[in-house]
DNA sequence: TATGAATGAGCATTCATTCAT
DNA sequence: AATGAATGAATGCTCATTCAT
């Protein structure tokens, strides 16, 4: 590796970590003001740095938001397909869903937010129909595990398994609003409680 | 009552009307899009009239927002009280409240999405103080059915209350989201599938 | 006089009052607040009907100053006429002309108020023209004054009548932003110091 | 000095530069159409940029009209504040404060015309109190001129001391609507005539 | 005569974005 | 990399004016 190679390199990085404070930044005020309440400039104060010089790093300020989303998205159903391929029965399945949806709340409590906040709104611009492909696809997961469970007899059958998975949709993140990673819960014991009262509620 | 009272009334009560027009339109966007994100002028149009006439009928678009939450929180609260002075036991009091909230989504389903999401930004505004101290009253009537019920035996003994509330607080307007009156479930029909998870969960 | 024509009569002079008393609220109003901050609205309101209502008795807000304006430098005029076909020596005619405009205050408190404060940015528009023609003449009447005195050696040689000309026309008016017609001072008390003040001031 | 610290002397002065420029715009428009008449767009314009960015160098239209007469202020009591404390008699004080006068009116012509117009509105909000207050510091200063004179027999024993203080107070800023830096009457020699004319009209 | 709902142009202000330095 | 002055479209709101009743 020459010198000038080296030295690039660490232009590179020295910029990619910029840009990751950034991003930290602004997802942080998003989750807490909201995307449209959050000014560029805030987003620049809390970075450093004045509100042009964001430019530099960002087309704009949906490209910030977007990358924070897709971003937590990738690392999501990275954790969801792990838990799917592994071949668990339905109620095993159920546990592990949730324990890892809490384990990603608790690495990306910011994006976890604004996902939530924000998702509906921006899911009808094109940029963002990720969000929307992303929904399809824990819809489908969700309903794969109640279908089979009921079908297997592990749930109940009376179970209208299209509103338990609205149910858990709505609720998987909602500890987000609150989660603090140093607080007196941590996230698998939320997980466990979680666990404990909604599985009771569908097990046969 | 003379011609002339009659026409008064007459008056009166059209011009009420149009108010709540305005207002039914106003809720209907600030639901779906955000009351940030929604332009007076969207709003006016919706109402059939031009952005300026919107300030005939009403202060401000802050006081727009403001008539339809606390009009909400007025009904809510009352049928909440309904409820808890009827001095039912932990799981009939449990079963009862949440009934009320599906009752009440049903009525104000647009309201009920503005106060879940706009709530925390508008708090902070001393003129919404009331959506605080709403929330501490919640949290209040809550706990008490709970730590009433896990005293009593009724709920599980080690059932954190703290965290049950958090869970029910967040999740039982969340079928405003989807919920449609004229939808294929009736309000009461989720509320008892609702009931039978969550209760079947924390029961001991 | 038939029945039917004393009706209207009486309808016209009916009318002729509420214009009157309209205007008179609204002279009042535009000389507290100025012409541009008083609304058509609190001039109605004032004059106990309703914004739109006033349209029936006049045209516009500007049809209102304009009256108000109009009628306030006739009446002025009428008097100043007076004075200066009087043929009165330099002296007296000082002493006149200022004891006149007191009167002329006296009457007409809140149109001087606004003559002083609005003339300038009314006199660019073409309507009110007559507000420059006054002025004009207003000044070649005190030059006639002045230059007559200083040749007729009644006052001093060395004074700049340009200037005089200037002072006067700036303070004659002043006392209407204090002035009040049941106050301690009576205009001819307030028109007696002035002429002590300024005519000793310009006396050989 | 390092170039680091002469360029940021250097942008800062130029900043406050851009600043001055727009605060002149600003009053002379204010002076000539009345704050309330005049448009930001129009100050902007005649500053050479667009709305908007007036609003990189000011928080508001009212921060430039309070920047304007604060600013103003500051220097017109300096320079009273110095003639008062010199101990001089009632006549010399008169003389030099209303020299003093004409040359805050030479060096802040339009602020002058800007506090003489809008004073009264402005007054009556808490952020302009200030402009009360000076009223009123002010007035004290001329009626302790003007009583020590009468006292002391300088000026006429007959004076209503009150009367006198309001005329000097709407009078002696009246120049400000005609008085040109560059016009044939320099600013002492119209103190000087005004003197002549209102001192020789109050003495004993 | 008067009402009152509505109009629509205009206003001060905000804010994402640009760009010369 | 970052600055900071400027842009310009958009926003909430005001107000003189209109008009059917």
């Amino acid at each position: 590796m020459s010198p000038r190679q080296r030295d690039t390199d660490g232009n590179a990085a020295a910029r990619e970590q910029r840009r990751a404070e950034v991003l930290a930044a602004a997802a942080e005020l998003f989750a807490s003001r909201g995307y449209a309440a959050t000014t560029v400039r805030e987003v620049a104060e809390a970075a450093g740095m004045l509100g042009g010089s964001l430019y530099y790093h960002f087309d704009s300020k949906e490209s910030m938001i977007n990358e924070i989303l897709s971003g937590f998205l990738t690392e999501m159903w990275a954790d969801y397909d792990r838990v799917t391929a592994a071949g668990l029965g339905p109620a095993e399945t159920f546990t592990e869903l949730i324990t890892s949806s809490f384990r990603t709340l608790d690495a990306h409590r910011a994006a976890v937010v604004i996902y939530q906040k924000e998702s509906g709104q921006l899911g009808r611009n094109p940029r963002f129909s990720y969000l929307n492909d992303s929904q399809r696809k824990f819809r489908e997961m969700w309903l794969k595990v109640l279908d089979t469970g009921v079908k297997d007899g592990v749930f109940r059958a009376e179970l209208d398994t299209g509103l338990v998975y609205r149910f858990i949709r709505d609720t998987v993140w909602l500890a987000a609003g609150w989660y603090r990673h140093d607080g007196p819960l941590s996230a698998e014991e939320i997980a466990r409680q979680y666990i404990a009262m909604v599985l009771n509620g569908i097990l046969a």
